[in-house]
DNA sequence: CCGCATCCTCTTTGATACTG
DNA sequence: CAGTATCAAAGAGGATGCGG
């Protein structure tokens, strides 16, 4: 194979290489427990925090907010607030937004051919690991 | 758009549906903060237990020995133990964890693209987080 | 309605030391 | 060499109550 995986020696160490790495920035805006749901929520249009809310049936606020604001903060959504009584707030996908719900479209489709394999490895190996102690022959 | 978001109430909330989701399966493969690194250090071909340490230099034993683990039981990687002495172990990956490889090609390209966009768009938002209360002109 | 603040728990990661 | 065991630290996630 020929796939130029950096020394990583040369960015002082792996810990050092992660701080600076794109790739690992991108995933790890995937990684939260709630990102690609409330993104995918999004994906018909604008919708309002309390829509969120309920279409997400059983995230806590909290997390909801929190979700939001990192999406805001990378860019991925707007937030806009009509100065109205009481709030109403609309969160919608930027076009950067859109372009990343790709990543997760790509990762939906490896799953449909793949997750099953996955999970079957997983049975086999705890299986094996529950075996009783090895026989000595 | 049509995008065919399911709701979520049918599964008995966000989180139950998190449970069966295959996309999470997949997401979750890839959020501990070494196995992107080590599948990246095994495209070339098998790898014994000390090289791996030594092309991620940083590593702690434990999280080497516990990410290759994981992507064992995951079914992406072989591990293959020589009875020799002093003991050597290969790992490899199966060609279930170099298909995987290509989610993680998706997400470099991706931040190969948008990755900057994102970053500044967090220094922006950190920026106005930071400026001074609003003045009341 | 929207969302922040607090407190608490669980998981992940890391440092260190020891074994076949 | 290739791990496991143990302990400590850090962060994510969640429950609840208050404020604009």
């Amino acid at each position: 194979m020929d796939t130029n995986f950096p020394d990583l020696r040369q960015f002082g160490g792996a810990e050092a290489f992660l701080r600076v790495c794109k790739p690992r920035v991108v995933l790890e805006m995937f990684t939260s427990k709630w990102t690609a749901l409330v993104m995918g929520a999004l994906l018909d249009g604008p919708r309002r925090f309390s829509e969120l809310r309920r279409a997400l049936d059983g995230i806590t606020q909290k997390m909801l907010s929190q979700t939001l604001r990192t999406l805001e903060r990378d860019g991925l959504v707007t937030r806009t607030v009509f100065p109205t009584v009481p709030p109403r707030v609309d969160y919608e996908l930027t076009a950067l937004g859109r372009s990343a719900t790709g990543i997760l479209e790509a990762i939906g489709a490896w799953a449909g051919e793949h997750a099953d394999a996955v999970i079957a490895a997983r049975t086999t190996y705890d299986a094996r690991a529950a075996e009783p102690p090895r026989p000595v022959t």
